[in-house]
This record gives C-alpha cells, structure tokens and sequence, in this order.
DNA sequence: TCAAAGTGTACTAAAAAGGTATACAATTGG
DNA sequence: CCAATTGTATACCTTTTTAGTACACTTTGA
C-alpha cells in the first residue's frame, strides 16, 4: 500500500489538532507540519471532506476534530488520504492477477497476501489518534 | 510498501520454477505468467543476481530454482525485486520525518509504523515458496 | 557453425506522488 | 458595511516510481 508522505502528514495534523482543544488555522498548522500553508490546505480539505477535521470559515477561523480523538483510527485518516488499504496491486478492486493465472499458486500467494492486509487494516482501525496523542 | 507487480511475478515465477524440478526456458515461463519474454528476461536476470535461481546457457538453457523452495521465503524475492520493505517512506534509509517534529506525537506514529513493519517483514520471512505451490 | 538460449545496458511511456496556482466564497472585527 | 482574514474549489505542474521495451552481445549444444 505505501502510507504516503500526504498521510503521513494528515496523521500528524490530526494528532496536533488532537493535541490543542481550539481552532487553529491552516497558517499555525502548515508551519508545525513544516510544509507550505497550501499544501497544509489539501489535506486540511480532504480531511474536512472526510468528516474528520470541521473548519470554521472566516476571520479568526480554523480547524479542529470533528469528533473525538478517541473516534478517529489511523485507518480512517489513511484511507481517507491514500484509499483503499493494499499492501499489493492484485488486492484492489480489480483483480488483475486472477487473468494472468500462472497457476494455483498464483491464487495461494494471493489469499496471503490478502491474510497479511486484512490483518494489517485491523490492526490500523484499532489505533485511535487518542493513544497517540 | 506496495509489493509491486513485478515482485508479483516474480514470486509467481520461483513458484512454477518451484513445481516442475527441470530447467524452464525464459519463452514457456513469460507465456505462462502472461508477460513478455523481454519482461521476464528482466526479472529472471534479478532472480540471478540474486540467486533465487539459476541459469543455463545456450541452447536447451534455461532457469531452475538456485535453492531448496523450503530455503526460498517470500521475502527474499519481495526484496530483491522492490528493495527494502517499508509501509511508509518515512521507515527507509533516510528519515525525512524526524527532520520535521510537528510534536511528539510524530515519533510515537513512527514507532507505530516501524512495529507494523517489522511485523509484517517477519511474516513474510516465514512464508516459504515452497509452502505456497 | 549456427540457431537457440541467456546477458547487460540503456531507454521510454504511463501512472502515482508530491506540491503549486488561481480565483472564489464566507466571516467578522473595526 | 466593507476590508482583511480565513476557508473552498478546481485545475495544473513537476518529479519519482513503475512497468515495460530495444538492441547488441555472449554462450553453448546439436
């Protein structure tokens, strides 16, 4: 799957939300994560889309949770951010490999694969931004 | 990480060369994996570097397995194709992320991740080829 | 000795990641 | 009530990675 850099960052602008109990604005958010105040934006949007962050508009806005920090998983911010979790091309939607069927084998290393990322996104959806706040 | 497709081929090749015990001409493994000859000439020739398999020139040549499919795990061959195994870029050689401390909740999601990572490496080390044919 | 194999290097096209730009809309303090 | 502040929306650009191709060469067995 690759957490990317842009999920990485929403992790963190999320923790730092989590860890502040007001709004704060894209500009003190940007300059934390230390990156520029519009990528700070992108990301504050699609988290704003994703019904993880709420902002306020206008003079003196900002952001904050949208709900607590205990309700938020790293799972929901990365899927959010980079969709659906794949350690591996073949278990996303389509799957390509089951055309290519080299043999059984192929389909054996695909159900491990797929153990492994089942296994990986559980274990994501249990940690909450809370514990690590 | 994102186990890329090539490295899917490639562990679906080591598991055909795994099945058959003969020497297996680059032609009948690229038509059976469903890429090109030039495609699996590429990665077969990264199986040899690395000494997943072997080779045997000229005519009647071909490839078989350098070693035991019991001594062979999938994270040998998920390496040697992809490099190191790492869920977020931040887990490789250079850590960007330490340089950019939001707070000290950017650590605690590091370590985290590199749990999760040494997880899933030591999974994939225990998954032999020869277990998935 | 020549055709069937593998070797080695370099190149290219497409997709994904990472980041910018521009124009706009909504608030609110003065 | 309006100008500055702050978020919204969409489109674009650049770099890196992935995926695959081209070509000239070497080895070897019949």
């Amino acid at each position: 799957m690759r957490i990317t850099q842009e999920a990485d960052y929403a992790l963190r602008i999320v923790a730092l939300l989590a860890s502040r109990d007001s709004l704060v604005d894209a500009n003190t958010i940007a300059d934390e994560a230390g990156i520029t105040q519009r990528f700070a934006l992108k990301i504050l949007r699609k988290l704003s889309l994703g019904e993880i962050v709420s902002s306020q508009k206008g003079a003196n806005g900002g952001y904050r949770l949208a709900r607590e920090a205990d309700k938020i998983t790293l799972k929901d911010i990365i899927e959010l951010i980079d969709g659906e979790i794949a350690i591996s091309k073949c278990l996303s939607e389509e799957h390509i490999c089951s055309k290519q069927g080299i043999n059984k084998s192929a389909c054996k290393i695909h159900l491990i694969f797929d153990a492994i990322n089942n296994d990986l996104v559980e274990r994501l959806e249990k940690i909450t931004i809370a514990s690590v706040i």
